[in-house]
Parts: structure tokens; sequence; C-alpha cells
RNA sequence: GCGGGUGUGGCGGAAUGGUAGACGCCGGGGACUUAAAAUCCCCUGAGCUUUGCUCGUGUGGGUUCGAGUCCCACCACCCGCACCA
């Protein structure tokens, strides 16, 4: 091997991908014996290239998959295109081409563009989803969850845009507009197709509990979705005669029911005959549905007249329609406690109703009028102020009080911040369970916890029959129908005789039509003049098709299996499945820690309970990785600043200038790249520029991978510096040279060690440092048998990272066949463990001094040694020695 | 509002309760060169009265021989959810 010629990435690269291409080299075989590994990514959108973000995730996976791969795994390591969904629908209207074309060719680019990279993938298993290969399979999946029950229609309120004729996504919703054509959308009732995922809602939750190798972030989230809450239903009886169910996560409260509220939808707020109601309910209807409009949002009612009676007390409560309501949470209907609840204290204030309090923490006390005083005075509370004191502090009081005098609270309740916590801290309980004074309900003030409290008022409410315990769920079933071409057909037939039929299954694929055009608004479907048009397969008779589309969210709710498996005639083959399935590493963006993970969950948990795979959960291990991140260029502009990409700008020690004209621009923070932003690279052209091992090394480096990784000019250009600094090592490399360096022969197979350990714990930061260090001592280290063979592992141990270079010098070192099918380097465990050890001297806790020690001296030794030292000497001072502290191996630490 | 996370040099970040700042980037100095690029070597937390000493992991307490790490309180920032009764 020569030493004078440079590692050109450029011909190293694309000589390597075809000789992989060539030799099958990732191909996964399921018959093989080898224990096997599942490693996937989330599959991308066909948006026509690949982002930055793209090329960290898939090398992550890729680092992991050679590296399973070395240790003896056989290897599952596929790659796909979830390639239905609106962007090409936009396409075609914009551009005037067909959606279909336009996703393959962006298609062909990507792939290019992965190839590329080097990723070790399966290209054999390629799919994509909008092809009838495929998404007939889902068809029949489709048809057979209808059959077990899993499927049914609904009539469904979506949001219309009547000059696209289409339905918008609430994200496409912008202040009561369609996002494309701006005009004001209107609610409609269609039937819509669902799935029955809350089927699964406990099955779901508790599942998560053994998902031990997810973030607990994304697990919590999921919970918070799911959103399992106890409580109560039970009915008031109503002046009119009628009865209105409500329902009520804390029972214990209802002594402190002041008033009932209802939905706007609901039928009793529907059924009153009065133009005032109708206008109050149109005006609900208006409010805006996003944070910022939540947030701000005016309580409003209406007072219908009727009234409710309260179960126990049998007082009179007002039946109010109210805009914060919501009709499909519970039962649309609620008791208002203004006393207990923010929401209806907001509200009872408005409307100047009672604020009753049927609880108090045990130990308050009123308040003195200083102290009312204090807080601005009272008068929601006229009738039952009350403070904590002692060692409740004021908790309860801030929680109550917090919405009706936040304007000079006492600086102690400002400071309180995370009161839960302190009290969980000073009383070892927690708030429910908590000791409670009940006033009134249980006769004379009575004494329970929360619990306790719910308890006895369900009880009390069952006993009298008129409502029970209940458990609800916030998670809503999975609506699946899109009035969109670009998606799979929903394999089912509409006849006027026999109602909804399904497809027969030999009908499958029912493929999209392709002469269509998207010049005209609404589906092309429901217009197109003969694909819609069928025979009902039941009677014969004339029947239509379904003409909505399925949720894109399906199509990669179940492609892993079909990763695993590809038969012509049947969506998977279990035998198969069962060998890969689950995928023992998931990696993916955050952004899909909710939907995607949970209909997946959902979609495999719907074919177990099938009996078509034995797999629950599809994914054993989960990792949301980080984000790449660039700082921003900008001048202020007109209104707005104007933003510059990083490749018209020159960037100095101390600032930025425009390449264009040498004037300087601001250097904004440092965010996610976003096109409005202009701050981002693109992967062919810093592919070009540096190869592709250094890039796949700069999105290994630094940061670790959960993390965001804020990507640099300088950084690349470091990644790339070091590539050609290892391949003048391995070009070093002496293949006759003698002589063992044990000091350089520990390090190395520590390394090996270490690198391993951190791959397969995903902190691919820490073996990059590792490579580092072992390649700087490696440099420094004079030539002998152990140098090479260190140089020979290094080779190996950057070749799931850099697997370009490291076949290059495989192939120059004379290493058998190709680095990527040879086995990880071996580790003797002998050398791991140093002769020698440093042992740090502390005195008063303070380092003082270090010193070389035998592995394994005795204390006695360890301590003569650091008190023979000069400096520990210097610093003890002739002070007495009271105590001291041997660590084995590690330190001396002496007390005076 | 509810839930979660994160705070360590100029920057990205290391550190089973045991030598804080590994490794990389930036920066400084030097070597090689006619020169540049490339490469190599050295320095690079702050301060000081510089063989060395003091301070230093968001802030304030605590536990410990010893705390970035454990406990308590606080502050700041980030993320998710959100009129879910």
């Amino acid at each position: 091997m020569s030493s004078d010629t440079r590692f050109d990435p450029a011909s190293a690269d694309a000589r390597w991908q075809s000789a992989w291409d060539t030799a099958q080299t990732f191909r996964a075989d399921s018959n093989s014996d080898k224990p096997k590994s599942y490693v996937l990514e989330m599959f991308p959108y066909p948006s026509g290239r690949i982002h930055i973000g793209h090329v960290r995730n898939y090398t992550m996976g890729d680092v992991l998959a050679r590296y399973k791969k070395a240790t003896g795994h056989e290897v599952l390591h596929p790659m796909g295109w979830d390639a239905f969904g609106m962007p090409a629908e936009n396409a075609a209207m914009e551009k005037g081409v067909h959606p279909g074309g336009w996703t393959r060719d962006n298609i062909t680019h990507m792939k290019a563009q992965l190839k590329r990279l080097g990723f070790a993938l399966d290209w054999s298993r390629e799919l994509a989803t909008c092809e009838p290969e495929y998404y007939g399979h889902e068809q029949a999946l489709f048809i057979d969850m209808y059959e077990a029950g899993l499927v049914y229609r609904k009539e469904s309120e979506v949001n219309w845009d009547p000059v696209d004729q289409t339905v918008l996504a609430n994200e496409q919703v912008i202040d009561g507009k369609g996002w494309r054509s701006g005009a004001e959308v209107e609610k409609r009732k269609l039937s819509q197709w669902f799935l029955k995922i809350t089927d699964f809602a406990e099955d779901l939750l508790e599942g998560l509990g053994r998902l031990e190798n997810w973030p607990d972030k994304v697990r919590l989230m999921q919970e918070n979705w799911i959103g399992k809450s106890k409580g109560l239903e039970f009915s008031f009886d109503l002046s009119n005669g009628d009865k209105l169910p409500v329902y009520t996560t804390r029972p214990d409260t209802i002594f402190g029911a002041s008033f009932v509220a209802v939905a706007a939808d609901h039928p009793l707020a529907q059924g009153i005959d009065s133009d005032d109601a109708r206008d109050f309910i149109a005006l609900c209807k208006k409010g805006g549905t996003t944070a910022a409009e939540l947030e701000t949002a005016e309580k409003l009612g209406f007072d219908t007249g009727i009234t409710a009676k309260h179960p126990f007390t049998g007082a009179d409560l007002p039946v109010y329609i109210a805009n914060f309501v919501l009709m499909d949470y519970g039962t649309g209907a609620i008791m208002a406690v203004p006393g207990h609840d923010q929401r209806d204290l907001e509200f009872a204030l408005k409307y100047g109703l009672k604020v009753p309090v049927a609880l108090r923490p045990f130990g308050a006390v009123e308040p003195s009028e200083e102290e009312l005083e204090q807080l601005g005075g009272s008068q929601a509370f006229d009738e039952n102020p009350w403070l904590i004191r002692g060692e409740y502090d004021e908790y309860e009081f801030f929680k109550i009080t917090k919405t009706a005098y936040t304007r000079s609270p006492p600086e102690s309740v400002v400071n309180s911040g995370s009161v839960a916590s302190a009290l969980r801290a000073k009383l070892g309980k927690s708030i429910a369970e908590r000791e409670h004074e009940y006033l009134g309900f249980f006769g004379d003030a009575k004494i329970l916890t929360i619990d306790e409290a719910k308890r006895a008022v369900v009880e009390k409410i069952e006993k009298l029959g008129i409502g029970q315990g209940k458990t609800v769920w916030r998670l809503r079933d999975w609506g699946v129908s899109r009035q969109r071409y670009w998606g799979t057909p929903i394999p089912f037939i509409h006849c006027e005789t026999c109602g909804v039929v399904p497809a027969p299954k030999d009908s499958l694929p029912i493929t999209l039509p392709e002469d269509v055009d998207f010049q005209t608004p609404g589906n092309p479907l429901l217009r197109h003049a003969t694909w819609k048009h069928v025979d009902c397969p039941k009677c014969g008779g004339k029947a239509e098709r379904e003409t909505d589309t399925l949720d894109t969210f399906v199509d990669s709710s179940w492609y892993f299996l079909r990763f695993a498996s590809q038969p012509e005639d049947k969506p998977f083959d279990a035998e198969e499945v069962a060998k890969w399935m689950p995928v023992e590493q998931y990696i993916g963006g955050i952004e899909h820690a909710i939907l995607h993970l949970l209909y997946a969950r959902f979609w495999t948990r719907a074919l177990a309970h099938m009996g078509q795979i034995e797999v629950k959960e599809p994914f054993a291990s989960l990792f949301t990785q980080g984000m790449v991140t660039h700082e921003t260029y900008s001048r202020a502009g007109d209104g707005r600043p104007v933003y510059f990409s990083p490749d018209e700008v020159e960037r100095t020690s101390d600032g930025a200038t425009l390449t264009a004209d040498g004037e300087p621009v601001e250097i904004g923070r440092v965010i996610k790249m976003s096109k409005s932003k202009k701050n981002v690279v693109d992967p062919d052209t810093i592919i070009d520029t540096y190869g592709a091992d250094a890039v796949r090394w700069f999105m290994l480096s630094d940061s670790p991978p959960e993390r965001d990784l804020p990507w640099s000019e300088a950084g690349i250009e470091g990644c790339s510096r070091f590539v050609h600094r290892l391949w003048r090592l391995f070009a070093a490399h002496d293949a006759g040279a003698e002589g063992e360096d044990k000091a350089l022969l520990r390090k190395t197979h520590q390394t090996v060690a270490a690198v391993a350990e951190d791959i397969e714990s995903l902190g691919f930061n820490k073996a990059v440092a590792r490579i580092y260090e072992l390649t700087g001592t490696v440099e420094k280290a004079a030539p002998s048998a152990s140098r090479s063979a260190a140089i020979r592992t290094l080779v190996q141990l950057v070749a799931p990272m850099m697997p370009h270079l490291a076949e290059e010098a495989w192939a120059a070192l004379g290493g058998s066949g190709m680095v990527a099918d040879a086995a990880w380097p071996e580790v003797d465990p002998a050398l791991l463990v140093e002769d020698e050890v440093t042992i740090a001297v502390q005195h008063k806790g303070k380092l003082r001094d270090t010193l070389t020690a035998p592995k394994g001296a005795s204390k006695e030794d360890l301590e003569a040694m650091a008190m023979a030292s000069d400096k520990v000497q210097r610093s003890l001072d002739g002070a007495e020695v009271r105590k001291i502290i041997v660590v084995p191996d590690r330190l001396v630490n002496i007390v005076t």
C-alpha cells in the first residue's frame, strides 16, 4: 500500500457500493441458523430529496446493523417508501403531473441518494406503499378486520373546503379557512370508516408498562393520549321531567356542585326552542380551536331556564349551555363544582353563581380579615373562605384561590412553585391520600381521604340506582376515511339492496385508476366515469365502489411485517414473521411518538387478536433521535427578516458575511433546519465534497444521538480530515513489524470492548471518541507487531461507521473477503485490566498528588506511598492525621 | 394549567459517589514550505503573589472522608398535551 495515495472518496464509495450490491452482502436470509436481528428505521415519505435528518436516522441504524452482522447475527435491515399522501396530489394540482409518476420519480432519485451513503440495506425487500402489490394486501387485511368486527362506519363531522371540494385535516385549517383555497371552512357530516382501536385501549395502556426499552417520554405521551380516567356517571332529574347523565372524575366534590353545564352540541341544548339559544350555539361553534385561542377564550354560557335536582341536597341547580364543555368526552354534560375546578370557577364568577366549598384539607382554618385584605379581598369566597396554616402552609389556599386572586398574592404563595411535591415531602402522602374534612356531606365534618370519599359517593349513587362508577378513555376510535385519490382504496361496495358489501378477496387489489385529472376540484375517484361503477358482489345489481381511501397511517402500521416476508398471495407469511419479529431496534423521530407508534401497536395487536400472528408488540426497543440543526443567517428586511442559506454565506471566526456583497449578516440561533429559515444543507452537495464516510462520521460524532446535532462547516471539515488521517495511518501499516507493545495491545483491546458497548447502547458519540483516542495512541506508537495489529483492528472498528474507507483499507492490508463480512475483533479479557493504576491522593477532599501503583496494591502500601509524597506532606503541614480512607486501585483520602 | 426533560469551558459534549472538562470543534504559538494548501508538534476553564495556590458543573441548603453524580428547595430554558370535567 502506497502512502502517497490520497484516499479518494468519490471512487472508493462507488466501487464498494457496487461490490456490496453484486455480492448481495446485506441480503437477509431467514433460513440462516444465526440469531436474528431486525434493525429498522422509520421509512421515509418520498418527498423528492433526502434531507439531513434522514441521513442521521439511517446512519445510526446502519452502524447498528453492520455491528450486529459482525457479531454473528443474521440481520434484516430493509428500506421502503411511505408513498401515499397529500404532497403528491398537491404536486399534481400545481404541476399537472400524475401523483404516481411524481412519487415514483422521487423514489428513484431518493434511492440513488441513499445508495450514495453506502447503507447496508437489503434492497431486495424494498417496497412502496403506493404499489398494488402492497396496498392490495392492505385491502385484504382491512376486510379481515371488518369481518372480525374491528371496522365500522359512522357519521362524523369533517372540515369541508367548499372551493377545493375536499376534506381538510385540522392542521390544514388556518383561522377557520382552508390553507390552500382560503375559503371559509364548513363543518360537514359524512359517513366515515373507523377502526376500533378503543377495543384495545386497556391492552395498549397495559403493554406500555412492559416496553422497558422505549423512552419514558414516549410511553408517557402514549399513556396521556390513551387517557384512562376513573369516575362516576350519574343522572340528574331535570325540571322538565327528563334525565341528564353527567360524568365526573371527582365524585367526592359532588357536594360542591352549584350548576350543571352541557355542550352546545348536546341534545338538550339542541332541543331548546328559542332564537337566543340557537344564536348562542352558533356562537360556540365559531370559536377557534387553536391552543392560543383556547387559552384566552372566555367562558360563555346560556341559561336554559331548566333546573337539575341535586341527588343529595335536593337543591335546584341551573342548567347552562357552556362553551367549555366538550360533547365527545364523557356524556357531554357536567356537574360544575366551581370551588374545586378552575374552569367552573371562572364561569361561576362571570355569571354570579355560588362557589360552595365541599372539602378542605384537614387542619384548614378561615383566614382573618387582614389576610383576606392582603389578598385583594374576597367576593367569591364570602360563603366559605378558609386558609391552611401550620404544616400545610398555604397550599390549598393557593390552589383554590389562584384564579380569583393572582394580583398580589403573598410571596410565599408565589414562590411555592411545586407545592404538591413540597407537601408530599413534608407529609409523606400524595394529595389524594391526604385527609380532608368533608363539609356537610357526611353529616358532621367527616375526615376522609379523597379516594375514600370518591368510593363513598360512588356507592351511594349506585345504591340510589341513578348511576355507576365508570372508566372513560380519551382515546377515540381511529377514523381512517380520507376523501382523496392518492391512497389505498377502501375495498367496499355500496349496493342499494345489499348495503355495504366487502369486495371479494379474489377481486383484490382494487387498483387506483390511472386516468384521472386534478384540474377539477374534488376527489377524482368520485367523478371517474367507469371506476366506481361495479356490480354488487352479492346480488349482481348495479352498485358503486367506496371512493374514500385509507389514512396513510394505515400503510405504515404493518409495513414492518411485509419487510419480514413478501409472499405474493397474502400480506405476510406467519412463519417468516415469527422468525424476525419483533423489530429488535426501531429508530425514528420523536414526532411519531404518538400516532404512528400507537397505530402500529394497535394493528399488530389486532392481527394477533385475529390469530394471524403471534407477536403483539411490534417494536421491542425504540430510539428517538434528535434533529439536525443549523445556525441561521439573516438581515433585517421590510418587516420580516431576510434569510440566507449557508452556501450564500462566508463564515469567519467572529461573524459571517454574504458572499455576494461582502457585507455582514446576522448569525441567529441554532434551530431545526427548515426551508423557510434557509438553514438547510443538502446531503448530495456534502457527499460530493467530502464523501459518504465523512458525512456518516459527522452524523455520529459529538452530540448524543437523542439530542439535536448542530451542523457546521467546521465540523464536517474536521470529519473529513479524520477520514484522511486514518487513511494515512492505515497506509503506514507494516506487516513485517516485530515485537510486542503491551500497553498498546491493552489499549486496543480496551477500545474494542468499549466501542462494542457504546454501539450496543447507541452511544455513538462515545464510540467515536474512543476511536479518536486509539487513533492518537497508535499514531504515536513505535512500529511493532502490536501496532500493526492495532491498525488492522482500527479498520474493523471504523467499518460500521466509515464502511468505504474500511473496505478500501481492508483490501489494501490483505484482509480476506470484505470487512463487511468480517467478524468483530475478539477481545482478550486478560488485556482489559491494567497492571498499573493511577492513584489519586486527596487531603481535605482535594486532590494533592497522583501516584502510580501496581494494580491490587494493599491498603497499607498505598497509604505508605501517599504519606511519602512531598506534596501531601506540604499540604498536611504537620496536622494530625485522624483517618485515612483507601479505595483500592483508586484513591487515598487523608482526613485531618 | 397538566405532564416530562435539560442546565458542565468560547462551542458540541465526557465522567459505576472517588483525579471534573475525555474526545471533537474553534482559537493561539511553532515546525515544514520561496509561498500557500495539506500535514506535524505544543498550548488552550477562570483567577492569583505561578516549583505552586485558590475558585469552578444554573442558585441556595443538606447527606458523605469525598457530590456534576444522592436528597430538599428554588431559578432558567426546552419539549409534549391541553376548556378531557
